[in-house]
DNA sequence: GATGAATGAGTGTTCATTCAT
DNA sequence: TATGAATGAACACTCATTCAT
């Protein structure tokens, strides 16, 4: 069996026992059992438990950003890239849902503390999501498909807490829609949110230079 | 002291420690020390670590629901009551940030795999956030203030998944955003995505994946 | 309700609950919850949980005695009353079956070691039961209807361990013959095995002085 | 130190702990610190504290089984074997009075339940017992050694519960009679009970519950 | 690299008993 | 007498990690 391999294996089994018990439930001995390696083998590999974790995290991770650097590098205009993410995002959850489920659901309190912190490996994957949400949005902004009263960034922030959000819940079961719906919802949505002003005559007059003032009227009108 | 004091005492307690070092962290003996109780008063009340936790759980959500009943008891008319609900989500949070905090980055995942299952009171107080989005969104489905090209409880679920992720990340400190402007946004954004259609023909279409030729258009024009 | 009526229902309740499920796996509250008093009541009856359980020795061990004393009081001869004697034991534990389970079963180590030593109540009870079966073969030996090669008091203690432990046995289930057949064999085989000598010739001659010598003989015999 | 020295090390500490104090008061902590090893280990080697009793039960109900089976095979008569089998069990046990002394006092009643059921190894081991002793008995009700007027398996086990109850009294010290002539005894009266008739015509008739009248008639004689 | 026996600090929980009311 | 909230010492068991082979 070669080092490939057997990394394979125990990174394999470990994603499945933390996807069907939860990472604090599962044992490094139940990992070594289940992959057939002897439990001293982890830690040469991974050198600890939170090391199988955190590996299973970064290649996630690493997929997911990468496709939505694919869909960057289209070059299609913000909108139809935004478009193209969502679907994107909620094909990719929905077909890797365990190792989705063990980043959504089971990332370790204490490892987030210590492994969210300034600048470790996760925390920089952490935060390429946002520069990646924030490129899709300022495309947008730029070629004018997409239409930001706020900054770029924060509305990237948030844009991602409501994907991150809305992934979360349906993967704990606390959202009976269907992923396939939940992806059209948000895509319509947020195309709407994120598109020209509701009035058609506020359209042409001051496209995207600041909160349209109808909108932005009504929200303190009270 | 009495009993209500020392109940009092030991909650407090325990959601301090909770939210300083984290649920699995922090130990029932300390919780006791601190608190100035025997360690078996907390079984005495609690009957375990985790009916600790969950007593909290319960008290805070019971706080964030009555909160938007309140909300809805105005009777306001939908766009205005999903206003007035955005404000009150993120000065609750806000002015309760250690009891959130605790609720939603420290939630064991065993307890989710037990307490959200079907009729446990943790659930039904979760579903009843899910009815109350519900309700905001029916009334301004039915007053004409909101749009919703797609079903009521989808949208609410959708809708609820964006508050519940932006927090979220928020309380983990992935969001650099401060609250008050978190909670402006989602207000803005959010009510434009349920006002009037951009188009009214727009509407009754599936949701375009494509971009809209339209805003496609118009890029470029800052 | 009564300090009688109190009590009686501790002691049933105690008395069921150490049946079904063992003694030290009752706790006092149990007892408490389901005896309908407060766990403070326990302790103002009986001093202590051990002291419910040596409560309910004493009385089964009373009325145990009790049977005995009047089977001996009838004045029967030997041979006459350790029949009865035999009838009236399998009788007893199988219409108290709870009780005598309790006792044969459950006694406590801790227990054993403190309240079987020296002068305590619960000793002398032990006491007066080995007492009554050297009573009943005394007798038999001075009415000629029991022969024994072996001194009184001896063959009492052996012949308690055998009906102790033949109940014993029953009581935990590791024997099947069921408890009526069990008292007529024990009753037949200890007939016999303190009858006249085995060789015919030997019972006229000399009845019950010594051990037989043709028995004495034989055993060392190979 | 080897595999086997600890094992040894943990089960000969064990022992001598549960035989001085009894089971429950021994804990986990002494044991392990007696034994020179870590509290980790014992659960290593034995899986549970219940673990290190089973097996120490395990052991000691082997090395009983198999002196018996030594001398059933030495094919001597059944009433011969009858008699070597009693000074095996008496010598074995007084030699082996620590062992003995934990199986015959300490067994937990919660192991009683649960490893006494249907067809665990400790449950087998027990009606092993109970075979041998039929086994001795079949042997001379057919070579006319030994009579029963009883069937071979009902007698055997009331035979048997006659030895565990006397040996068990003996070591809770309830009883007096040294084990030599504890021995001899229960040597002489059972073969006594179990020989030839003493009345040929009593043979055929049913254990009589009532007093033969020839020894009634006898009574007072003294 | 691979092993797996050994580790031991750490923890939630139990429960008989007490005592102020 | 009766209560029951409070106690706190005690304990079995866990499990990530180490290290000699």
């Amino acid at each position: 069996m070669s080092d490939t391999t057997r990394s394979r294996a125990i990174l394999a089994t470990a994603s499945r026992l933390f996807a069907s018990r939860g990472y604090s439930r599962t044992t490094t001995a139940e990992i070594a059992r289940e992959a057939g390696v002897a439990e001293g083998t982890l830690y040469h590999h991974f050198g600890s438990k939170d090391g199988i974790f955190l590996t299973l995290f970064d290649e996630t991770m690493e997929g997911y950003l990468a496709g939505i650097e694919g869909i960057l590098a289209r070059g299609a205009a913000g909108r139809e890239t935004l478009s193209a993410f969502t679907r994107f995002h909620f094909d990719y959850v929905s077909l890797r849902k365990e190792q989705y489920l063990i980043l959504l659901r089971d990332f370790p309190v204490h490892l987030t503390v210590e492994h969210f912190a300034g600048g470790s490996p996760q925390r920089k994957k952490l935060d390429r999501v946002t520069k990646l949400f924030s490129r899709i949005l300022a495309r947008g902004k730029a070629d004018g498909t997409l239409h930001l009263p706020f900054p770029v960034r924060e509305t990237a922030e948030m844009l991602r807490g409501s994907f991150y959000g809305a992934t979360r819940l349906k993967m704990l079961d606390l959202i009976q829609t269907p992923f396939p719906r939940l992806a059209r919802m948000m895509e319509s949505y947020w195309l709407k949110a994120l598109g020209p002003s509701q009035t058609p005559r506020a359209i042409p007059a001051a496209p995207s230079i600041a909160p349209s003032p109808a909108p932005g009227r009504r929200r303190r009108s009270r």
